[in-house]
RNA sequence: GCCCGGAUGGCGAAAUCGGCAGACGCAGCGGACUUAAAAUCCGCAGACCCGAAACGGUCGUGGGGGUUCAAGUCCCCCUCCGGGCACCA
């Protein structure tokens, strides 16, 4: 026995050892027998007793889970996918891979307990299930921990995965450890590299200068999706500046319709994440006018444009400005972009950003309003880097100039206004004060006419003497009919819409234009840790792509991370001095890195053949596993991480990579944990460390409370004295089993179709009939809402019943079969929640293979339907008595057995029946009088 | 401001269809076992009223109205909490 055990244990540490890099044995089918004939060493106890009789022993995890923790090690098989030629049907199931940061923590494990329950139900199912485990290696956490200990990022991101790696086997998590996936490593991050020399190919990456988010903590740039509220979304504290950069871009933005559209067909996802993704697209469906300026010094008024502030102070005066009819237009234009055109006739102004390029040309010639318009940027500029952008107070100034109205041939005053963004639309707009909030207000600001030009909807308010009506302004609504609109009058605003920007185009001055409110993704980071992006700055060639068979351009090993700003691998010179691949000729390396969200965006395609040398993955192999059945984690990544992903999937797609155009069919975003209100984390200082639970309950047990506490969608809180229920609850059914099991061994093994007794024993009715009513729900809860909370009470309510009907087990009143029965079925139930005692208890039943290879247990519709219910009686409503009833009874016998009840007959004397509403199976109402 | 969630005992929650509100668990209380404790097992447990008792009554699912024989569940209005978006023209 010993000897036996010994050699276990050297045979695991020794498929233990093989790194993530290691190329390990290809999957094979399990071998059952082959699993059955490696002894599960039982160590003794405490107090050196060698396994006294087993009906005697409590339940101690720490006994029971190490030693099935060696056995999985030693099979890596039972948790691996079978190739595509397996007849199973396929089931992908996927959690978000974690950030080796170190150590789990309590959200991963909620994240992964979600996950492995799952899959366990789907082996269980006969399904060939895809489960794997990755590691998102890249980022600057690695380079913070490097400059505080002085540890290279690549050893302290590879311990960590390791240290993670057997956090995650102590949970016992059923993972394809073959093909785990590390994103720092030269063999997944080279097909970074690959894959944006394609999107190079194909103008899909690109290079230019812009404005860019620059966080000054983690001393890189940030794509937008990573700027919350104006800060950075890992330094909340910490305002993102405006940096004028040139970066590299992926453009994610020539798929923003069909990333819009592909969410009308993902109707698994949550409506939530959806809701998300829509509003980050931010389409917005309007039309482009453009205003001819009105030439300069025409008709005696614009040439104030010339005199001093306080002459154009003048002509603000709202009307004043505004005479009937305009001069000849110039060359110049102003094009603004609105979705109510609709509303032009109601323009008085056109207010225009302060960097928008005909106030530039303006400035440079008025020296007050340079001035002036400086102030406006100044303010915008503040209140975006106070996260203010969206409450800034209005400020504008009027040019001095004027616009030609191309509907209706009026003069409008050309004003530059604070709150005017200029990446977005044209930079410009028509104002509308009686139909828009914003213009509305800053035309109160300034004393700017507000023109009615569609009919208002009044609220009639009761006043002293009558009723008086109110005007609503602005009047944003769409739903009513145009005025002073020329030759569009009485239309309606959808209609004129149509017709206003039709009108447009046919003359020139206009056309239907659709805006996005996404944005290409900047994809450089001026860090060390992430992927070199594979490209070359030649003197004479410029921008040079490296060839393929260049890649990987290895990140090199030795640098010095430093806190000064700029790329670190600017300063090794072996990185950065190199040749160009086209003449041959003196050339320097990008120092960038990619954005590690490259990494995550398609990594779960790796899986499907994580050892693919030649390819980023095997293609035959994805067309087999995708789309992803079911996706799992947290809300968080909703406009981040799955926003690139689906980009990422229609970019493989049209260079004919992959056939499917979505990765993922059902997406499933858990809820957060939390404890004493908040969400638990470091700072502030309420976490619970998932190894404290484990080394106290057991991680069958801080895995199953984190199932049973609230469903999966909700916030759990996180309550330790939970934890310990649920352990106290398995105790209980490992002391049931191990007392009975003798005599369950005792009768021979059933095959699973023939498992369910044919003969049923009085005494094994109740037990029997719960046991399958608890099937049916929990295999119901799998299918449906994934209310595990309900399903675990379910579990505990039979193991109640079952307890409570011990006396007749052990008697045998209860048959050998049916006890063997029972018992099976209950640890097949409790599978997917609890995997250690389940193999632990399959076993004691004496039963070989692994209970994850047996199939989930049937219910018998029969077996389960009650003989007799109980049924509400009311009168009025109110429950007066309940009767016990034949189940299935017809509605005469309902309402004879509810007449004929004492409490019912008392509380009816005197009253009259009016009608009797009879609810098969569900209630008596009387009404009476 | 707009869009999503949510609000049920001391606590986490349950009640897939409108049909016994509070399953299951935690904490609590009582009992059994024990010299004792722990562990385990059995039982009690929404609030209030009446009473010796209770398989007696009333109230009760954030608040107010409504629909219905019947409402935690459906409809209208409101409050609070969480999340997302936000001068996006």
């Amino acid at each position: 026995m010993i000897k036996q055990e010994l050699e276990f244990r050297e045979a695991a540490v020794g498929e233990h050892s093989s790194g993530s890099g290691t190329v390990a044995k290809p999957a094979t089918a399990v071998d059952a027998t082959a699993l059955a004939a490696v002894p599960v060493a039982k160590t003794s106890d405490s107090e050196g007793r060698t396994d006294v009789e087993p009906r005697e022993e409590r339940y101690r995890p720490a006994d029971i889970e190490p030693r099935w923790q060696e056995r999985w090690a030693a099979h890596p098989e039972l948790y691996a996918a079978e190739p595509a030629t397996s007849n199973k049907p396929k089931y992908y199931v996927l959690e978000m891979l974690p950030y080796p940061s170190g150590a789990l923590h309590m959200g991963h494990v909620r994240n992964y307990s979600i996950g492995d329950a799952l899959a366990r139900y789907m082996w269980m199912q006969g399904h060939n299930v895809l489960h794997p485990m990755g590691w998102d290696a890249f980022g600057l956490p690695a380079e913070n921990a490097a400059l505080k200990n002085n540890t290279p990022p690549r050893d302290w991101t590879l311990a960590n995965i390791a240290a993670m790696r057997r956090q995650m086997q102590r949970l016992g998590l059923g993972y394809d450890w073959q093909t785990e996936v590390t994103t720092c490593l030269p063999d997944y991050y080279r097909w970074n590299q690959w894959f944006f020399l394609r999107m190079y190919e194909r103008g899909l990456a690109y290079r230019k200068k812009s404005k860019v988010n620059w966080c000054p903590q983690c001393a890189t740039v940030l794509a937008n999706e990573q700027v919350v509220n104006g800060c950075c979304w890992r330094h909340e504290e910490q305002i993102v500046e405006q940096r004028d950069l040139e970066q590299w871009f992926l453009r994610t933005t020539n798929y923003s319709q069909e990333l819009l559209d592909g969410l009308e067909k993902l109707d698994q996802w949550p409506e939530k994440v959806k809701t998300m993704q829509r509003n980050w697209i931010g389409r917005s469906e309007g039309a482009t006018v453009d205003f001819a300026v009105e030439a300069h010094g025409e008709d005696g008024i614009a040439e104030d444009a010339e005199a001093d502030g306080s002459e154009r102070k003048l002509r603000r005066d709202g009307k004043s400005v505004l005479p009937a009819r305009a001069g000849t237009a110039s060359n110049d234009k102003v094009s603004v972009f609105t979705t109510r055109i609709d509303t032009i006739y109601g323009a008085t102004s056109l207010q225009l950003a302060p960097e928008h390029a005909l106030v530039q040309q303006l400035v440079a010639t008025d020296v007050k309003l340079a001035q002036e318009v400086t102030a406006l940027l100044d303010q915008q500029k503040m209140a975006r880097e106070a996260g203010e952008i969206g409450t800034i107070e209005k400020h504008g100034v009027f040019t001095g100039r004027y616009a030609i109205n191309p509907f209706s041939g009026e003069r409008l005053p050309i004003w530059v206004a604070n709150y005017i963004l200029a990446g977005y639309g044209a930079g410009a707009i028509m104002s509308v004060p009686a139909h828009d909030a914003r213009d509305y207000e800053f035309a109160q600001k300034y004393g700017l006419e507000v023109r009615i030009v569609v009919l208002l909807r009044r609220t009639t308010e009761p006043t002293g003497n009558g009723v008086e009506e109110s005007p609503m302004l602005p009047y944003t609504g769409e739903d009513s009919l145009l005025i002073n609109s020329g030759e569009f009058n009485m239309l309606g605003c959808q209609e004129a819409q149509h017709k206003m920007a039709s009108f447009a185009k046919d003359n020139g001055f206009g056309t239907p234009t659709v805006t996005y409110r996404l944005r290409d993704w900047g994809v450089s980071r001026q860090r060390y840790w992430g992927t070199p992006i594979p490209i070359v700055y030649c003197v004479k060639d410029g921008i040079v792509a490296v060839p393929d068979e260049q890649l990987p351009i290895l990140l090199p090993q030795q640098v010095e991370i430093t806190q000064q700003g700029g790329s670190p691998l600017g300063r090794i010179p072996s990185f950065v001095e190199t040749t160009c691949p086209k003449c041959g000729g003196p050339a320097r390396r990008e120092t960038d890195t990619m954005d590690t969200f490259v990494d995550s965006s398609w990594y779960f395609y790796r899986y499907t053949s994580a050892k693919e040398a030649s390819a980023p993955f095997d293609t035959s192999a994805v067309a087999y596993w995708f789309p992803i059945d079911q996706y799992i984690g947290g809300v968080e990544h909703a406009i981040l991480h799955l926003i690139y992903s689906r980009f990422w999937t229609r970019m493989m797609r049209d260079l004919g990579l992959i056939k499917n155009d979505e990765p993922v069919a059902r997406l499933f975003t858990q809820g957060m944990v939390i404890r004493g209100g908040s969400k638990m984390s470091k700072s502030k200082g309420n976490t619970v460390s998932p190894d404290d639970m484990i080394a106290r309950y057991g991680a069958d047990a801080t895995r199953m409370y984190s199932l049973f506490a609230t469903p999966p969608d909700r916030d759990l809180d996180w309550q330790e004295d939970g934890v310990a229920g649920v352990s106290r609850f398995l105790g209980k059914v490992h002391r049931l089993v191990m007392k009975h099991a003798p005599r369950a061994r005792s009768s021979e093994p059933q095959p699973p179709t023939a498992a369910i007794p044919r003969e049923v024993s009085p005494a094994g009715l109740k037990s029997l009939r719960k046991l399958h009513q608890t099937v049916r729900k929990i295999t119901q809860d799998f299918q449906g809402r994934w209310h595990f909370n309900t399903s675990i009470a379910a579990i505990m309510e039979l193991v109640n019943l079952l307890m409570l009907g011990e006396a007749s087990m052990s008697s045998g009143e209860v048959s050998a079969v049916e006890l063997r029965h029972i018992l099976e079925t209950l640890v097949l139930l409790l599978a997917p929640f609890a995997p250690y005692l389940s193999a632990e208890l399959w076993e004691e039943l004496g039963n070989t293979g692994d209970v994850l290879r047996q199939p989930w247990p049937a219910f018998d519709e029969e077996l389960a339907r009650e003989e007799e219910v109980e049924l509400p009686v009311q009168i009025n409503g109110k429950l007066r008595s309940v009767v016990c009833v034949p189940a299935g009874a017809d509605e005469k016998t309902l309402t004879a057995a509810a007449m004929a009840d004492q409490k019912i007959k008392a509380a009816l004397d005197g009253k009259q029946v009016v009608k009797v509403i009879v609810v098969p199976g569900r209630a008596v109402n009387i009404v009476a009088r």
